[in-house]
DNA sequence: AAATTTAATGTAACCGTTTACATTAAATGA
DNA sequence: TCATTTAATGTAAACGGTTACATTAAATTT
């Protein structure tokens, strides 16, 4: 591989020329330009990233960190975070903390060491501290999904709780009148805000009581454990909105089995849209969150304050919308 | 942040010892090495990876370059990738190729100029030409699904010919007669192995026909158009063996939506284990490849070459099992 | 026409490590 | 006892860029 002094030789200028050729930053002779152009092409020269990174410490590399790319919420996070950065030149890393805040800690030690240009984190348990201590040096930051305490940084999320008054509305719009919740782990603000959107419209029925409410943990089993519950409470419920798509699939699951027929009997709707609701039988009715949009965003973003040093620390909520699907048909149609 | 030479003058010794005591590559005197070690401790200092990256033409990151992680086959191999490089204190970089050569090779190109230890290639698309040039830099590759023609790196892969078998043989266990075959992409080796063992298998049986495959493209659309013209041809058919899950769903819900019981009139038997498989109606029986192992191989294998300069250039293929599951149940049990 | 800017370029320090080579003192061998 | 290893450490040159500062010549200003 060729270096910039070869380069430097080849066309008869310094270094510096070349540098300030590359990089734009400094002005130069057009024509030497045009040698020291001439030079690198023939020379097959192309910088080297870790010496430019040692130099400007930047590496042209965003980390993500999130929870699980296992979990089908992430995946299309990671590709929205991935196609600008690529469109961008820079690369991605991906670290998986099991919302563990310790893990966390873990890779902003390890990549602050590599001179990464940024962190997106996708986590509800980044540790105040962290964020704090990443902000004094510099280092830019987009957190998605998390509370607004930390007004230091730019904070992305979907507006969960109209979201989730839309499932309820449209559960009511169906016909339900005794519309359950199961709501995640209320250490989640996503879970919260949810829960409130519920509250905020299914308070208004008649039927509406606070037992018909039961904490799952945002994955299948919880769901389907969370059906046992509200069954034996309520008999007669004929409406579930799930705090998230994998737990109403679990829902869907468990009310199979019991032999209650969905949408006739019991109706579900999720939240989310991820893919898996596409699958199942009947297919799921979810909010969909833009998640591909909302890495894009988070991308765009970081990137904005990595390049330009435009920092906009202010929540942005993108819009979840309803797609209804057969698990909420009114009987009829 | 403290540097190598901070360290070196509160110790008192020269930076060359300092980087001795870090890396154990020489010998120092026990005691001072403990003022090192001191120095370090009061200076809370750490090494910083470019300046090491720099010298030493690695980044401790490894590079794993996959078609789409949407596609639900790799976020477990990726995890597992991670998950080993994690634990050997390696970051990995992730990108998606959507399986076109060009995309990959730009990967490559950007990549090797961050000093990337290795490669992980899950891809069908990576060019032999590619392959060579990273070989002849001494920049060690895993490829996973590949043919075995490039024998200059190790190739990781499940046995899909023997997983078909299973699956082929399953179906007849269960009492189909006629069994039928959507296959994948003949480009992928993976997808032409599975054929092979359906036929195999499959070619024995008295009412086998060449007209019992048809093409799909590995994602749930082809499974439903490759049903269409399946009943078409074979109205009678009761077993069909999907190249990969996705087909195998798209297979369930058109036969769903045509009023064909699965698996009272026709079983369906998937290949993949992707965690679609357990939210279907019927839970669809699978041939899974152990992907989360897959990934933790390639790893284990790539920081092998990285780190001790040990290089199999084997092929490795791991065992596919059978989940036998509602969609391939037999009348009666 | 002298003084001051501006353009174009070069020199060398710096980013923070690793490591080949040199040096010195102590240990071993003949 | 003198020559030869070996251990312990230091010096300084890489690694491959960026950039502050210096220099020179040409263009402007007054």
């Amino acid at each position: 591989m060729a270096t910039i002094r070869d380069v430097a030789r080849l066309a008869g200028v310094s270094v510096a020329t070349v540098s300030r050729v590359i990089n734009k930053t400094d002005s130069v002779n057009p024509e030497t330009a045009r040698q020291v152009l001439k030079a690198i092409e023939q020379l097959q020269y192309e910088p080297n990233a870790v010496a430019r990174g040692l130099a400007g410490k930047k590496m042209g590399i965003i980390a993500l960190i999130l929870p699980d790319i296992l979990n089908p919420f992430f995946p299309a996070l990671a590709r929205g975070v991935e196609d600008v950065a690529h469109k961008k030149g820079l690369t991605v890393i991906l670290g998986n903390s099991d919302d563990l805040g310790l893990k966390e800690s873990s890779y902003i030690r390890v990549l602050k060491k590599k001179y990464v240009d940024g962190f997106i984190f996708a986590s509800n348990t980044i540790r105040e501290e962290d964020v704090e201590a990443l902000r004094k040096e510099g280092i830019p930051i987009v957190l998605l999904d998390r509370g607004l305490n930390t007004a230091s940084c730019a904070v992305i999320r979907s507006n969960n709780r109209e979201g989730a008054k839309l499932a309820v509305q449209h559960l009511i719009g169906q016909g339900c009148q005794k519309i359950a919740h199961i709501y995640g782990p209320q250490e989640f603000i996503t879970a919260r805000e949810r829960m409130l959107g519920y509250e905020e419209v299914a308070g208004g029925l008649s039927e509406y009581s606070p037992s018909l409410m039961v904490q799952g943990n945002f994955d299948m089993e919880s769901g389907r454990k969370a059906i046992e519950q509200l069954l034996a409470r309520h008999p007669d419920l004929d409406g579930i909105f799930a705090g998230n798509d994998l737990m109403a699939v679990g829902a869907l699951k468990a009310l199979h089995e019991r032999g209650i027929r969905v949408p006739e009997q019991v109706k579900v709707c999720g939240f989310d849209g991820i893919s898996l609701t596409e699958i199942t039988e009947p297919e799921l009715t979810t909010v969909a969150q833009p998640v591909y949009e909302m890495g894009g965003l988070a991308a765009r973003i970081l990137l904005d304050e990595i390049e330009n040093g435009i920092r906009e620390n202010k929540l942005i909520e993108l819009e979840a919308i309803l797609i209804p699907r057969k698990s909420t048909y009114k009987e009829g149609l």
